[in-house]
DNA sequence: TTCATAATTCGATATTTCTGGAATTATAAA
DNA sequence: TTTATAATTCCAGAAATATCGAATTATGAA
């Protein structure tokens, strides 16, 4: 996941992300903290089938952006903030160098409590 | 695009971006500046014929990440910062309110002098 | 073992996205 | 008006994604 171009994984990642279900199970699993959210919880928050949920699980995961722990029966989901640290590091990098003053912008929006 | 959900718009950018094509070319434009850069060179650049490249750039600015403006016979197309930024925001926002440790870290690695 | 539960993988269809040549539109120069 | 250039839109086939019931695997309890 590393040796590999980072723009191909971010594409990756960023089609993980392109999707509704997706989007919203990645943000549920965020607010959730480092103790994540069980499988079938997922499939039923999201009013989804568990088969269909298993899919796009195994595609955030592919995508490094969440992580699964199996706890006897049950299996634990987790957002990866690497990942997902990763990802907005990469797409903020090119802005900086061919927009500063909107960079500057972003981060002046961006506050942990704004 | 403002008045619906923010989220729904959040797929359609993420999508966009989704593409090893659709990606290049986003961060191109990011870091040609202001000025943009022609349809025709972009597909030149790329590497893809014209009339490819014509889908991939409506559907970038469909997604409010690019802009277009006409200027006789050619085509200026630029990057959208303000998409952008409220793309990153909307990305940001969660992991504020669930990881406020890694959005930390996050800030911390995002400098625009790093 | 046998039974029950949680979750995944299989398989087959439905849907969406991608691609690029041909035709078309927009603009300007001869 | 005629010709040329830049770019888009049309169209149709190819490729990739999404969906979810049924079958399977993993684990634990009776």
């Amino acid at each position: 996941m590393s040796a590999v171009n980072i723009q191909v994984w971010a594409v990756d990642a960023l089609g993980a992300l392109a999707h509704e279900t997706r989007l919203a199970v990645f943000r549920m699993l965020v607010t959730a903290g480092p103790d994540g959210m069980i499988a079938g919880t997922i499939a039923e928050q999201a009013k989804v089938p568990p088969s269909t949920m298993s899919h796009h699980l195994a595609t955030l995961e592919r995508a490094g952006l969440i992580q699964a722990e199996r706890e006897s029966r049950l299996i634990h989901y987790r957002a990866d903030y690497e990942g997902m640290s990763k990802l907005l590091t990469f797409l903020m990098k090119d802005c900086c160098q061919g927009a500063p003053d909107m960079c500057a912008d972003i981060f002046t929006n961006l506050t942990c409590n704004g």
